[in-house]
DNA sequence: GTCTATACGACGATAGAC
DNA sequence: GTCTATCGTCGTATAGAC
């Protein structure tokens, strides 16, 4: 093992930051270099496909930490409304109560490579197929789960795009807060 | 009034279409330029701000398309239902059942200058505004209204967000057949 | 593995003829 | 009002020393 200034993990970590606030195509290897601390070169060494790659490797890595930090209650024990409301927890401090934007919105605006779509599809997927299992559990079947976790996934997109849009966070907190009663069925 | 080879509508419209489905970015004067027919130096005769402006006067002149073409139904007469259904149907139309991005969100990623962000706020809370009229004509009171209103716009941003990250638009067919119930505070 | 230096095309924007 | 031609800058990506 060679020594790296900067962890695999740091840099894809900053990577993400980056591209989640400017998007795919205002993050210019300049800007990359000053983010991450690493040259330009340096970077193509540990990124050979390039922005592309980056890109690709961000999208991955976000759909394994949002799996890991952001979902990993649902599989757990407990109540299964309680376990939900972690999760609203979870999502409102990952995108900081609607100030930060979303990844999968971000990146797939503009042309991130065909490697980065695949696995912003498949975050997407994977995250709407937590939340339907949740939904099935709850006694739905399979159609109205799908159903209700893409709503659920769909409201809360839709309410980070207005609050970007418009700089009102209100609909992001009530997306976060009809959580339980949408997965559950109990819509108001 | 000089002859001009492509009519300002026409100009605008063929912007729009461009920034929406590559985003603002990503349109390079070369690409606008065999877009709209134009030469980058006419372009520049028709825009002097250059495409910050382009960016601009296209969110400006979908506030109005929006208005005009898609809500123009909420402010006439008939059952409140069927005029909430006819506007589903301008807007399925629209965003071609949720095949099409929505300039909201598209150009919102990146960086298309101060006066297209605040013509983009615009659209956004003026779409919300109308929304929340029809709320409040239904009976709602101010905050609900506006809650409702913001609920059915993210919706339906949110689903498009999900169409073009996964391909399932079904969330889109579902956000505007909701549209009724949502905003007259009949939640299923 | 990281660096400095550079290639070279595309970018947004302008000059000036017609 | 539109064009051809061009400007300077910044984009992604590479070469080669250490």
């Amino acid at each position: 093992m060679p020594p790296r200034l900067v962890s695999d993990t740091q840099l894809v970590d900053r990577l993400t930051d980056l591209f989640r606030s400017e998007g795919f195509e205002a993050s210019s290897l300049n800007e990359i270099a000053k983010a991450t601390g690493l040259q330009k070169s340096s970077l193509y060494h540990r990124f050979p496909g390039g922005k592309e790659q980056m890109a690709a490797d961000v999208a991955t890595a976000v759909t394994e930490r949002f799996a890991t930090e952001i979902l990993a209650p649902l599989v757990g024990d407990g109540p299964l409304e309680e376990r939900i409301r972690e999760v609203g927890r979870n999502l409102d401090a990952f995108y900081e109560g609607g100030e930060r934007r979303c990844l999968l919105d971000v990146l797939s605006v503009g042309h991130p490579g065909r490697a980065a779509s695949s696995a912003l599809a498949d975050a997407g997927n994977g995250w709407v197929a937590v939340f339907a299992t949740v939904a099935r559990d709850a006694g739905a079947d399979e159609t109205t789960a799908l159903a209700r976790a893409q709503d659920a996934v769909a409201g809360i997109e839709g309410a980070l795009v207005l609050a970007r849009v418009t700089g009102d966070k209100a609909a992001f907190a009530r997306a976060i807060d009809r959580l339980p009663d949408l997965l559950l069925g109990r819509a108001s």
